[in-house]
DNA sequence: TCCATAAGTTTCATTTTGGAACTAAGGCAA
DNA sequence: TTGCCTTAGTTCCAAAATGAAACTTATGGA
Protein backbone atom coordinates (compact mmCIF):
# COMPACT_ATOMS: atom_id res chain seq x y z
CA UNK A 1 0.00 0.00 0.00
CA UNK A 2 1.21 3.54 -0.85
CA UNK A 3 1.51 6.18 1.74
CA UNK A 4 -0.57 8.71 -0.03
CA UNK A 5 -3.54 6.27 0.14
CA UNK A 6 -3.52 6.67 3.88
CA UNK A 7 -6.02 9.93 3.12
CA UNK A 8 -8.57 7.72 2.96
CA UNK A 9 -8.21 5.41 5.49
CA UNK A 10 -11.22 4.86 8.98
CA UNK A 11 -8.47 6.17 11.01
CA UNK A 12 -8.12 9.84 11.93
CA UNK A 13 -4.61 9.41 12.96
CA UNK A 14 -3.76 8.04 9.78
CA UNK A 15 -5.79 10.90 7.64
CA UNK A 16 -3.74 13.51 9.84
CA UNK A 17 -0.63 11.40 8.81
CA UNK A 18 -1.21 11.31 5.32
CA UNK A 19 -0.37 14.55 5.55
CA UNK A 20 2.06 16.02 7.84
CA UNK A 21 3.22 12.91 9.04
CA UNK A 22 6.38 12.75 6.31
CA UNK A 23 10.01 14.03 7.04
CA UNK A 24 10.29 17.59 7.37
CA UNK A 25 6.78 18.87 6.99
CA UNK A 26 5.99 18.85 10.78
CA UNK A 27 9.64 20.91 11.27
CA UNK A 28 8.09 23.42 8.49
CA UNK A 29 4.63 23.68 11.05
CA UNK A 30 7.33 24.03 14.24
CA UNK A 31 8.76 27.01 11.84
CA UNK A 32 5.51 28.56 11.66
CA UNK A 33 4.55 28.85 15.18
CA UNK A 34 7.99 30.48 15.81
CA UNK A 35 6.92 33.36 13.80
CA UNK A 36 9.17 32.67 10.68
CA UNK A 37 7.22 32.45 7.23
CA UNK A 38 9.58 33.14 4.29
CA UNK A 39 11.56 30.04 2.18
CA UNK A 40 14.47 31.61 2.87
CA UNK A 41 13.87 31.40 7.03
CA UNK A 42 12.67 28.11 6.81
CA UNK A 43 15.43 26.87 4.86
CA UNK A 44 18.04 28.36 7.64
CA UNK A 45 16.31 26.87 10.12
CA UNK A 46 15.32 23.64 9.22
CA UNK A 47 18.28 22.65 7.49
CA UNK A 48 16.31 21.30 4.69
CA UNK A 49 16.81 21.34 0.63
CA UNK A 50 15.01 24.37 -1.31
CA UNK A 51 13.87 21.27 -3.62
CA UNK A 52 11.78 19.52 -0.69
CA UNK A 53 10.66 22.89 0.87
CA UNK A 54 8.95 24.03 -2.46
CA UNK A 55 7.22 20.86 -3.04
CA UNK A 56 6.17 20.13 1.34
CA UNK A 57 4.74 23.90 1.09
CA UNK A 58 2.88 23.60 -1.84
CA UNK A 59 1.30 20.10 -0.58
CA UNK A 60 0.60 22.59 2.99
CA UNK A 61 -0.95 25.45 0.91
CA UNK A 62 -3.12 22.97 -1.10
CA UNK A 63 -3.76 21.03 2.20
CA UNK A 64 -5.13 24.04 3.55
CA UNK A 65 -2.94 24.13 6.61
CA UNK A 66 -0.73 27.39 5.32
CA UNK A 67 -1.48 30.34 3.56
CA UNK A 68 0.55 31.35 0.87
CA UNK A 69 0.70 35.43 0.72
CA UNK A 70 2.15 37.98 -1.37
CA UNK A 71 4.05 40.16 1.09
CA UNK A 72 5.86 42.94 -1.66
CA UNK A 73 4.48 44.39 -4.33
CA UNK A 74 8.00 45.33 -6.18
CA UNK A 75 9.51 42.26 -6.75
CA UNK A 76 6.56 39.89 -6.47
CA UNK A 77 7.07 37.99 -2.92
CA UNK A 78 5.14 35.76 -1.39
CA UNK A 79 5.48 33.78 2.18
CA UNK A 80 3.54 31.33 3.89
CA UNK A 81 1.58 31.99 7.38
CA UNK A 82 -0.72 29.29 9.15
CA UNK A 83 -4.56 29.09 8.86
CA UNK A 84 -6.83 28.22 11.58
CA UNK A 85 -6.48 24.80 10.29
CA UNK A 86 -3.09 24.98 10.40
CA UNK A 87 -3.01 26.67 13.61
CA UNK A 88 -4.60 23.97 15.83
CA UNK A 89 -1.88 21.72 14.81
CA UNK A 90 -0.49 23.33 17.96
CA UNK A 91 -1.40 20.62 20.36
CA UNK A 92 0.56 18.37 18.23
CA UNK A 93 3.89 20.18 18.63
CA UNK A 94 3.27 20.43 22.11
CA UNK A 95 2.93 17.00 22.94
CA UNK A 96 6.15 16.22 20.56
CA UNK A 97 8.03 19.08 22.32
CA UNK A 98 7.28 17.85 25.65
CA UNK A 99 8.40 14.50 24.74
CA UNK A 100 11.29 15.11 23.35
CA UNK A 101 12.49 17.28 25.73
CA UNK A 102 11.89 14.07 28.64
CA UNK A 103 12.73 11.36 26.67
CA UNK A 104 15.31 12.41 23.95
CA UNK A 105 18.59 14.70 25.94
CA UNK A 106 20.77 16.76 23.53
CA UNK A 107 24.16 14.52 23.42
CA UNK A 108 26.33 17.28 21.52
CA UNK A 109 25.37 20.63 21.07
CA UNK A 110 25.54 22.00 17.48
CA UNK A 111 23.86 25.36 18.39
CA UNK A 112 21.54 25.49 15.42
CA UNK B 1 21.42 18.22 5.59
CA UNK B 2 20.23 14.92 6.48
CA UNK B 3 16.94 13.58 8.41
CA UNK B 4 18.73 11.72 10.60
CA UNK B 5 20.74 14.24 11.90
CA UNK B 6 18.10 15.84 13.49
CA UNK B 7 18.52 13.16 16.42
CA UNK B 8 20.67 16.35 17.64
CA UNK B 9 18.87 19.03 16.88
CA UNK B 10 18.64 21.95 19.81
CA UNK B 11 14.52 21.76 19.78
CA UNK B 12 12.78 19.09 21.18
CA UNK B 13 10.47 18.65 18.53
CA UNK B 14 13.16 18.08 16.32
CA UNK B 15 14.74 15.10 18.09
CA UNK B 16 11.45 13.68 18.62
CA UNK B 17 10.65 13.32 14.59
CA UNK B 18 14.44 12.09 14.13
CA UNK B 19 12.56 8.71 15.98
CA UNK B 20 8.97 8.82 15.22
CA UNK B 21 8.84 11.90 12.34
CA UNK B 22 9.14 9.51 9.02
CA UNK B 23 6.65 7.39 7.31
CA UNK B 24 4.50 4.85 9.24
CA UNK B 25 6.65 4.91 12.34
CA UNK B 26 3.47 6.58 14.34
CA UNK B 27 1.27 3.99 12.60
CA UNK B 28 2.58 0.97 14.16
CA UNK B 29 2.37 3.16 17.20
CA UNK B 30 -1.34 3.83 16.96
CA UNK B 31 -1.77 0.23 16.45
CA UNK B 32 0.11 -0.70 19.63
CA UNK B 33 -2.30 1.77 21.39
CA UNK B 34 -4.95 -0.33 19.55
CA UNK B 35 -3.79 -3.60 21.69
CA UNK B 36 -2.36 -4.85 18.57
CA UNK B 37 1.54 -6.72 19.02
CA UNK B 38 2.25 -9.02 16.53
CA UNK B 39 4.20 -8.47 13.24
CA UNK B 40 1.14 -9.72 10.93
CA UNK B 41 -1.42 -7.93 12.75
CA UNK B 42 0.61 -4.72 11.75
CA UNK B 43 1.17 -5.56 8.59
CA UNK B 44 -2.89 -6.43 8.10
CA UNK B 45 -3.84 -3.54 10.01
CA UNK B 46 -1.80 -0.61 8.59
CA UNK B 47 -1.34 -1.73 5.35
CA UNK B 48 3.04 -1.56 4.88
CA UNK B 49 5.10 -4.01 3.32
CA UNK B 50 7.12 -6.90 5.69
CA UNK B 51 10.09 -5.05 4.70
CA UNK B 52 9.18 -1.94 5.68
CA UNK B 53 7.90 -3.02 8.99
CA UNK B 54 10.75 -5.12 10.12
CA UNK B 55 12.98 -2.05 9.78
CA UNK B 56 10.60 0.50 11.97
CA UNK B 57 10.26 -2.50 14.62
CA UNK B 58 14.00 -2.59 14.81
CA UNK B 59 14.69 0.84 14.96
CA UNK B 60 11.42 1.45 17.80
CA UNK B 61 12.83 -1.64 20.27
CA UNK B 62 16.66 -0.01 19.46
CA UNK B 63 15.09 3.85 20.26
CA UNK B 64 13.30 2.33 23.86
CA UNK B 65 9.64 2.51 22.29
CA UNK B 66 8.76 -0.72 22.11
CA UNK B 67 10.11 -3.64 23.22
CA UNK B 68 10.73 -7.45 21.51
CA UNK B 69 9.03 -9.91 23.54
CA UNK B 70 9.46 -13.77 22.93
CA UNK B 71 5.83 -15.53 23.56
CA UNK B 72 6.21 -18.71 21.92
CA UNK B 73 8.81 -21.23 23.09
CA UNK B 74 7.99 -23.79 20.66
CA UNK B 75 8.17 -22.17 17.73
CA UNK B 76 10.50 -19.02 18.75
CA UNK B 77 7.62 -16.14 18.26
CA UNK B 78 7.85 -12.73 19.06
CA UNK B 79 6.23 -9.33 20.08
CA UNK B 80 6.32 -5.45 20.31
CA UNK B 81 4.62 -4.17 22.91
CA UNK B 82 4.69 -0.52 24.35
CA UNK B 83 7.76 0.48 26.74
CA UNK B 84 7.05 3.26 29.54
CA UNK B 85 8.81 5.66 27.08
CA UNK B 86 6.80 4.81 24.38
CA UNK B 87 3.22 5.00 26.35
CA UNK B 88 4.15 8.12 26.81
CA UNK B 89 3.47 8.74 22.99
CA UNK B 90 -0.25 8.33 23.69
CA UNK B 91 -1.38 12.32 24.30
CA UNK B 92 0.75 13.03 21.00
CA UNK B 93 -1.75 10.33 18.86
CA UNK B 94 -4.69 11.94 20.83
CA UNK B 95 -3.76 15.01 19.28
CA UNK B 96 -2.97 13.48 15.76
CA UNK B 97 -6.88 11.60 15.95
CA UNK B 98 -8.28 15.09 17.06
CA UNK B 99 -7.19 16.94 14.11
CA UNK B 100 -7.63 14.44 11.83
CA UNK B 101 -11.64 14.29 13.42
CA UNK B 102 -11.97 17.78 12.32
CA UNK B 103 -10.08 18.72 9.49
CA UNK B 104 -9.91 14.97 7.70
CA UNK B 105 -13.13 13.99 6.66
CA UNK B 106 -13.71 10.57 5.26
CA UNK B 107 -13.73 10.98 1.55
CA UNK B 108 -14.86 7.33 0.40
CA UNK B 109 -15.21 4.15 2.42
CA UNK B 110 -12.86 2.05 2.54
CA UNK B 111 -13.92 -0.42 5.57
CA UNK B 112 -10.09 -1.06 6.23
C1' DT C 1 4.78 -36.52 4.24
C1' DC C 2 2.79 -32.27 3.31
C1' DC C 3 0.54 -28.19 4.45
C1' DA C 4 -0.08 -24.25 7.68
C1' DT C 5 1.66 -20.35 10.70
C1' DA C 6 4.31 -16.54 11.60
C1' DA C 7 8.37 -13.67 11.75
C1' DG C 8 11.22 -12.17 9.20
C1' DT C 9 14.82 -11.55 4.46
C1' DT C 10 15.93 -10.87 -0.21
C1' DT C 11 15.56 -8.90 -4.67
C1' DC C 12 14.57 -5.46 -7.80
C1' DA C 13 11.94 -1.63 -9.88
C1' DT C 14 10.08 2.87 -8.65
C1' DT C 15 9.97 7.03 -5.89
C1' DT C 16 11.90 10.27 -2.75
C1' DT C 17 15.67 12.74 -0.89
C1' DG C 18 20.07 15.43 -0.76
C1' DG C 19 23.27 18.51 -2.76
C1' DA C 20 24.44 21.89 -5.74
C1' DA C 21 23.94 24.80 -9.48
C1' DC C 22 20.79 27.59 -12.10
C1' DT C 23 16.63 30.89 -13.19
C1' DA C 24 13.47 34.84 -12.79
C1' DA C 25 12.15 39.47 -11.55
C1' DG C 26 12.98 43.21 -9.89
C1' DG C 27 15.97 46.80 -6.64
C1' DC C 28 19.85 49.57 -5.99
C1' DA C 29 24.30 51.80 -6.43
C1' DA C 30 28.18 53.39 -9.30
C1' DT D 1 22.95 51.35 -18.01
C1' DT D 2 25.78 47.98 -16.29
C1' DG D 3 26.24 44.79 -12.99
C1' DC D 4 25.62 42.86 -8.50
C1' DC D 5 22.10 41.78 -4.67
C1' DT D 6 17.99 39.65 -2.84
C1' DT D 7 14.61 35.99 -2.61
C1' DA D 8 11.58 32.51 -4.23
C1' DG D 9 11.76 29.10 -6.54
C1' DT D 10 13.42 25.08 -10.52
C1' DT D 11 16.46 21.71 -12.60
C1' DC D 12 19.70 17.99 -12.63
C1' DC D 13 21.65 13.97 -10.97
C1' DA D 14 23.38 10.58 -7.63
C1' DA D 15 22.13 8.24 -3.40
C1' DA D 16 18.81 6.44 -0.31
C1' DA D 17 14.15 4.89 0.88
C1' DT D 18 9.94 2.61 -0.43
C1' DG D 19 6.68 -0.92 -2.65
C1' DA D 20 5.69 -5.41 -4.39
C1' DA D 21 6.32 -9.96 -4.39
C1' DA D 22 8.71 -14.09 -3.72
C1' DC D 23 11.59 -16.66 -0.59
C1' DT D 24 13.42 -18.51 4.16
C1' DT D 25 13.38 -20.57 8.71
C1' DA D 26 11.48 -23.12 12.36
C1' DT D 27 7.94 -25.76 14.17
C1' DG D 28 3.14 -27.87 14.80
C1' DG D 29 -0.38 -30.77 13.26
C1' DA D 30 -3.34 -33.66 10.01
Amino acid sequence: MKWTELSDNWCPVARTLSVVGDRWTLLILRDCFLGLSRFEQFIESSGMTRHILAERLKRLVEAGILERRQYSAGPKRYDYVLTEKGQELAPALMTLKDWGKKHMPVRRSTNA
